[in-house]
DNA sequence: ACCTGAACACCGTTCAAGT
DNA sequence: ACCTGAACACCGTTCAAGT
């Protein structure tokens, strides 16, 4: 539906080729290592001076932040795509399963940085307000059709949810990932 | 009930002695900085040097599961205490509240190490199977009597609880930490 | 304006010397 | 048998010099 507004610095060729090139190096240390991404590594994957990493993202948090806006943006439209569903249950509950499914990827990190109170004002946390908003539009919709207990906040879901994925890191089966997912879906059912 | 069963190493009464300061000092500085120990501090804040600290614990992980042993026992005797509950929903309620209070205590540390693989034949994990097969007692009991679901696992309730004290540590808020539990509740009744 | 990497700081870990 | 802390290694972070 509505396309990223993400506001994009004004940035120098070069610069913005090695800040996404930085990027891509990132998402793949996380996808490999978990939580434990060496900086000085990234930067090297990315073919870049670690001065470079730094001046792009003065913190860690900032890298990590970046790193999982994209897939924030596209669990949106997700969310977004979704609202069209005719059965109101499932479209919530393939969109939590889709959000689990997600930071199984990134590890418990994607986990820790959704669940993580963002910078104020940083486009993480405007990206998250918006793709929680869109999912609290299929969440109000399963209210309405009577399937989720009225008091069900999507807060407290989507941190169920990623709660999991930090809780199984050491140990990930995906047996019993399943049947904690449907544990949670189950108390929310009304 | 039963004691703890716990075989202490032999050690000369000096060594004991700086073994159990480095415990005590692990177990404060885990209370307060969460999962950040530093184990210089440690071993500066129990007055040893910091080889006596690795002589005694040879990696992280052997230091972080005895500062985590103790209530682990403590959780196994408060389940076989409730055991003699009449009441077996409310019993099994009552302990995994226990369990979750005692995660946020130690931080998302003490609910990482709880979820984590241990060490096969390690002190924990035994202690830890035992509390298990003591929370199991509860459960069985809560499933026997209709108010449990039977295909609920105990291991994956447990991981579900540590998995809100993790998603919550960056922004502990206690309401929505009841509520995330009474989901988690909600989910396991029949 | 941006990039680089040497330099510094911090902390984890080992080990030779001491009791 | 145990303790100590200096020494080393690793990695995060800064900044002076260069393009």
């Amino acid at each position: 539906m509505s396309q990223a507004p993400v506001v994009k610095a004004l940035r120098r060729a070069d610069a913005q080729r090695n800040y996404d090139l930085i990027l891509v190096a990132a998402r793949a240390a996380i996808a490999e290592r978990g939580a434990h991404i060496v900086l000085e590594d990234v930067a090297r994957d990315a073919g870049v001076g670690i001065g470079t990493l730094y001046r792009h993202f003065p913190t860690r948090q900032d890298l990590l932040e970046e790193a999982f806006l994209e897939e924030t943006l596209l669990l949106r439209d997700r969310a977004e795509a979704l609202v069209d569903s005719p059965e109101a249950w499932e479209a919530l509950v393939a969109w939590l399963r889709l959000q689990m499914e997600f930071a199984s990827r990134g590890r418990s990190l994607g986990a820790s940085v959704m669940a993580a109170k963002h910078v104020e004002g940083s486009d993480l946390q405007v990206a998250y307000s918006a793709m929680r908003d869109a999912g609290d539009i299929l969440l109000h919709r399963a209210q309405a059709s009577g399937d989720v207990k009225d008091d069900v906040d999507m807060i407290d879901v989507l941190r169920l949810v990623y709660g999991i994925v930090m809780a199984c890191e050491q140990a990930p089966e995906p047996d019993r990932i399943t049947r904690m997912f449907e544990l949670v879906i189950a108390g929310i059912r009304a």
